[in-house]
RNA sequence: GGGCGGUUAACUCAGUGGUUUAGAGUGCCAUCUUCACACGGUGGAAGUCACUGGUUCGAAUCCAGUACCGCCCA
């Protein structure tokens, strides 16, 4: 196809002239309104092209958009978008998770403004006004996200409570049920006096804290003495039911057996032995306190104490607690601790670090206490998830996660799924009011499966907002019906989120996948890191070190921001962020919008070449061969740095190449062709420089979505939108070794010269005369047939080329190369002692570098067992600075020489 | 206590196959307002690769240990 015949363009389409900075806020909205407009980011299923699918991590509906959001979702939007372009059916389903406790928790407050609390609206009020709340200001962050340039496809946007997931909840909850891995049971768990709930184990965060270890003595019932135990919470005593010693500590042997006359409440309790005790830990003697502590809740299991729980929801001391009954348990604590100090039966205090729980919600010291709560039994789900990260079903990434997510899954205990708290999914049980059966159904039902009783009452827990989000994967393409999109898309393909919510989030995804899907709800997991300050901080509000996304979006330009967290993105290492790298970034953005400019400013639209399609011939000039050639080697280089979620690489290589070789080398030496008369030679280097620019405009779409679609509709001939466009391929035909060494050997020319001129103090304008002596053939074409370059790049004005053995130039400044000299002739001007001071330096790293390589040379062992191809580069060193050495001795004769005259 | 990671230029970090004159960005210094960009160009200074030992012809890189920092689990 000739050119002539590619250039028909729509009317629509000529060089307005590009501002000189670029307006990122005006683009911005311009362009995701439209892409949302043309429906962009809709899923098209078409069996006949593979599928890329992602769910995104739900934010909270609570939420809005930090830092750790915004590097989140660029990753996946990366991913998605690089996918679309490169011809997949993608789907990015985004959406929102329910939040039970942070959510109800922000209701509450705007309640307690009004004076009342949820129990005065009751139950139905109350999560009615939840879902007003949720209408009204919830999912804020969709929005953010949007403004992120986050191409999910909206039109499936899901929320957890919504009724299709709704209902997978209670699929998956009455299955597990009559497979009889869900249970209903008394046991410890950790319970949030403030958000008066249950927590699962790792919503429990350890914080250790200065404490305090009190030694209190229990009086034996006979009389004969007393038993001093050690504890940090001293008002559970009054729930103590035994107190233990390990069987084989002597002090306490005739202790076992007998009893104690619990303080306070005058309670007899057992002195028992177990194996658990340590005899180290204070006296070796410890309260067993069943309804109050882990490890005294199993020891009570192994000896068949009794429980007694002494605290209500508020953890304020119950009826149990008798005359304590009503205090607040830091109260009851300091009360407790003075009437023992007043009965003599206070010994001591120490200073004691502790590690007290907390709520991760709201900060609160969580209390352990025993509970009726629903379990999921999750050993034999745990098995297969783990068996699917071991046999690669799933690929962690990086994969030093592996380890951590190994050791979790096999020391998992049973989650606790039941919150008591109203606002999520209601537990589908009825307890029967007749003849106390448990009906767990998917439907509501009239009466009891036992009795045929209709005193049917709903169990008041919800379920643990992960049990929901645990079915994520595949509630959210349909199931529990079989729908086309499970079909297409299930396992999705990559999960990006962070490593800290691995076992919150990924590990129950795992289980709850396989379980129920057959199959692993996704192929690889990507963990990223956590968004630091710049000193390596965790963000806070408190500390005021956090950095707001939506403000330097605002500030900088979404496409700077991604751009930034992108090139941070280091797989296994923490991410900290300054904002001042992204201000460095957006010199980036404009800095490509300047590049396009240059290139468009020359482009004559009538006449311009044709896009994305090979010039009829391959270019002649090295440069453009060099440059095509580069563009090939990145293009590689990205698509397996995506390819492999090396982030930071995509970024680092694009920057390089774009700045570095196309607007620093490339741009600069077509400058003349560009603008120049020569026709012939212009359309080459419009050519070039367009398809270089449409390519990496491409190669950088997945990252900064926004400057590289607006400038996209400024190139001639280009078609629909730029997120649409084909991925750029590695193009074989461009790759020339040849060409690529002739450049670089003419950048080692210009920066020599460039860099004498400076040290000289040359002006940057004026034009000066240089001489050469090659010392190879090739050097010799090359100087020849880069003249033209050189006086661009160097500002040569004419180039004497000199043969080997001719005569050297006297007073010049002098570039010495492997392969050639450069003379620069500044009669006058060039400072002698300046001149050998820089050859003596010169002179001196390489004998260093020659002593080593000639050390190596002579090593007999190095000579017979490195490998053939690194001696010859040795070889070849050693030549090499022999003959620089030489030259640069000459050099210094000529210039000693002058200096005696 | 167990596990994981980090320590490379002033700062933030690459360097994932051992042999390269150890790189980048930012900052700094000098210089230039040359018709894409001063959000720019050009040049420059700057590193005992935390420490100790080992393996090796050869170690920033592999192994062992030490120190310091960070995270996770109990």
């Amino acid at each position: 196809m000739s050119r002539k015949e590619c250039s028909q363009m729509p009317d629509e389409v000529f060089i307005k002239a590009l501002p000189k900075a670029y307006d990122f806020s005006d683009v911005e909205t311009r362009w995701y309104q439209e892409w949302t407009r043309e429906e962009l980011f809709r899923v098209q299923i078409d069996p006949e092209r593979p599928a890329f699918s992602m769910v995104i991590p739900p934010p909270n509906v609570t939420g809005v958009l930090h830092i750790g959001h915004a590097l989140n979702n660029t990753l996946q939007d990366i991913l998605v978008r690089y996918k679309r372009m490169d011809g997949y059916n993608t789907l990015w389903i985004p959406g929102t998770d329910h939040a039970g406790i942070a959510t109800q928790n922000v209701v509450e407050r705007q309640l307690a403004q009004e004076g009342k609390s949820r129990h005065d609206l009751g139950r139905e009020k109350f999560i009615e006004r939840v879902w007003d709340w949720k209408a009204e200001s919830g999912g804020r962050i969709i929005g953010q996200l949007k403004r992120l340039g986050c191409s999910c496809d909206w039109s499936r946007e899901r929320f957890t409570m919504d009724e299709g997931l709704s209902r997978a909840v209670r699929e998956v909850f009455v299955r597990l049920y009559e497979e009889g891995l869900i249970y209903k049971g008394d046991y410890i768990i950790n319970w949030c006096p403030r958000c008066h709930t249950a927590l699962a184990d790792i919503e429990v965060e350890h914080e250790p804290s200065e404490g305090r270890l009190w030694y209190m003595r229990y009086p034996l019932a006979d009389g004969s003495g007393f038993v001093t135990v050690a504890t940090t919470r001293p008002e559970t005593m009054l729930g103590d039911t035994a107190v233990a010693v390990n069987p084989g500590d002597q002090r306490y042997r005739d202790m076992i057996g007998r009893d104690i006359r619990l303080p306070l409440v005058d309670r007899l309790i057992p002195v028992i032995a177990d194996q658990e005790v340590d005899p180290d830990f204070g006296t070796g003697a410890v309260k067993v306190t069943p309804a109050h502590d882990f490890n005294d809740f199993e020891m009570a299991g192994r000896h068949g104490l009794p429980s007694i729980d002494i605290f209500d929801d508020t953890a304020v001391l119950n009826r149990e607690a008798g005359p304590y009954s009503g205090l607040d348990r830091y109260e009851g604590r300091k009360r407790i601790l003075s009437d023992l100090k007043a009965q003599g039966l206070l010994e001591k205090e120490e200073v004691y670090s502790l590690v007290a729980g907390q709520c991760y919600r709201c900060r609160c010291v969580v209390e352990p206490r025993l509970s009726k709560q629903w379990f999921v039994k999750v050993n034999a789900l745990a098995e297969p998830a783990l068996g699917a990260v071991k046999d690669g079903r799933t690929v962690l990434v990086p994969s030093s996660w592996e380890r951590t997510y190994y050791e979790w899954m096999t020391n998992i205990r049973d989650w606790c799924i039941s919150r008591q708290i109203w606002w999520g999914h209601r537990i589908p049980a009825w307890n029967c009011g007749d003849c106390g059966e448990v009906n767990v159904a998917r439907e509501t039902p009239e009466t009891c499966s036992a009795c045929g009783s209709r005193k049917l009452e709903q169990e008041s827990d919800v379920l643990d907002t992960w049990f929901s989000s645990a079915l994520w994967p595949f509630s959210t393409l349909g199931w529990p019906d079989d729908t086309p999109e499970l079909n297409a898309f299930y396992p999705t393909s990559v999960l990006i989120t962070s490593f800290d919510i691995l076992f919150f989030w990924v590990a129950r995804m795992m289980m709850m996948g396989i379980h129920f899907m057959d199959d692993v709800p996704f192929r690889h997991v990507y963990l990223h890191a956590l968004v630091r300050d710049a000193h390596g901080k965790k963000m806070s509000k408190s500390t005021g070190n956090v950095i707001d996304p939506l403000t330097v979006m605002d500030r900088y330009g979404t496409d700077a921001v991604r751009f930034t967290l992108t090139a941070f993105a280091a797989q296994g290492r923490d991410i900290k962020l300054a904002e001042e790298r992204i201000e460095g970034y957006r010199h980036f953005v404009n800095k490509i919008w300047n590049a396009a400019r240059l290139v468009l400013m020359n482009v004559d639209q009538q006449d311009a070449p044709c896009l994305g399609m090979p010039q009829a011939e391959t270019p002649k000039d090295p440069a453009e061969q060099w440059i095509l050639s580069r563009l090939s080697r990145v293009t590689e280089n990205v698509r397996k740095a995506l390819d492999e979620f090396n982030f930071d690489v995509v970024a680092k290589e694009l920057y390089q190449f774009f700045w570095h070789e196309y607007c620093d080398w490339y741009l600069e030496l077509a400058k003349p062709a560009l603008s120049g008369r020569d026709a012939r030679r212009r359309d080459e280097a419009t050519g070039t420089a367009l398809t270089v620019l449409d390519y990496s405009l491409r190669l950088l779409h997945p990252v900064m979505p926004f400057v590289t679609e607006e400038l996209w509709h400024y190139l001639p001939g280009r078609k629909g939108y730029i997120m649409t466009a084909r991925y750029p391929r590695p193009m074989d035909d461009w790759r020339n070794e040849k060409a690529e060494k002739i450049i670089q050997k003419l950048m080692e020319i210009v920066t020599g010269v460039r860099n004498v001129r400076s040290e000289l103090g040359i002006h940057p304008g004026a034009r000066i005369d240089i001489l050469a002596i090659p010392h190879s053939p090739d050097v010799k074409d090359l100087l020849r047939s880069q003249e033209e370059a050189l006086g661009i790049l160097a500002r040569v004005k004419n180039l004497e080329i000199i043969d080997q053995g001719g005569e050297r130039p006297h007073g010049a400044a002098t570039v010495i190369l492997d392969d050639a000299e450069i003379f620069i002739p500044l009669e006058g001007l060039v400072d002698l002692k300046g001149e050998l001071r820089k050859l003596a330096k010169q002179e001196e790293k390489l004998r260093k570098e020659l002593a080593r390589t000639e050390g190596k040379l002579r090593n007999e062992s190095f000579l017979s067992k490195a490998p053939e191809e690194i001696i010859t580069k040795e070889r070849d060193k050693e030549k090499r600075f022999r003959t620089r050495l030489e030259k640069i001795a000459v050099q210094r004769e000529t210039l000693e020489q002058l200096m005696e005259t």
